[in-house]
DNA sequence: TATTGTTATACTCTATAACTATA
DNA sequence: TATAGTTATAGAGTATAACAATA
């Protein structure tokens, strides 16, 4: 065993632990397979999760706004929406006057399938924070928002 | 129109944005543009950076460290070894006393190619966070190791 | 038996062009 | 002309099983 060297080398992603984007690319891995996970038995992942949550906080909106709302675009959101309306939760409705157009809106089994995963993410979310002081929360939320608005797609 | 009804409603994601996962996959998807962008003109996206940056890092270091370093699964690993070697920025050594593994090693090409792409990044990186108080950056990197560290995979 | 690098494979995610039907 | 939803497609990212060579 030549390579113990007992002395603790620099670790070799020093470097690259100064950039914001690798620690949250990091963090995000991590706790992403944590939250799929945990979603799994209700056969749902964080996308699909995300999705029924806005519908359900917001019954008919267009599927226009709630790919961008959720920064999907729409061609990929189209097979999601899919999968949810064929699982019945949540179901597809004309808009009145815009025949283009479609209102989202859960159903009965949606909105109870929705409250119990946010009991389950709410959970998990306790978990993923819970080496940080819960007053340096509210703040580490609002500095990944002021990223997200430092992108060429917020600015 | 009949959908602007002026008065400002509550944001569709509302409840998602008390998730840290979900505020930072949006943050992560706007930066992650951002900054393959960047490095486009040095024909490296945010992956093959990292590995050339810990490789100019750690010369030597085994193909299956940096595998773990990255947290990238081995076999994903290879094929982005294999686009960088034959690119002549770095080149896959035998090591002395273990001959089932690879040294991954630098070339000076791969050196020079580091050290312009680390330049781009640097600057990327202070627009990223050019909405975060100078004080409060390392309390905020150092919650997103925390975020990872709560992670199963870091518990 | 266990580990290193590899192949093969599959599923998810992201992004773009182009079509249709409406407006 | 422009927009909503869709289809098709391609490129990345991620994950697992299994193999050969070596420890």
């Amino acid at each position: 065993m030549h390579r113990d060297e007992t002395v603790k080398l620099r670790a070799p992603d020093a470097r690259l632990k100064s950039y914001s984007g690798y620690r949250m690319k990091r963090a995000l891995t991590v706790i992403q397979a944590d939250v799929n996970a945990a979603l799994k038995p209700h056969g749902l992942r964080m996308v699909t999760f995300s999705i029924l949550v806005v519908v359900c906080d917001a019954p008919g909106i267009r599927q226009s706004d709630l790919a961008k709302t959720l920064l999907i675009e729409r061609p990929n959101l189209v097979v999601l929406v899919d999968d949810l309306e064929q699982r019945g939760l949540l179901r597809r409705e004309r808009v009145p006057h815009d025949r283009r157009a479609y209102a989202i809106a859960p159903t009965d089994l949606g909105l109870s399938l929705c409250t119990k995963a946010i009991a389950t993410v709410d959970a998990h979310e306790a978990h993923v924070t819970q080496h940080i002081a819960q007053t340096d929360l509210p703040e580490f939320l609002e500095n990944l928002s002021k990223v997200e608005r430092a992108g060429v797609k917020g600015a």
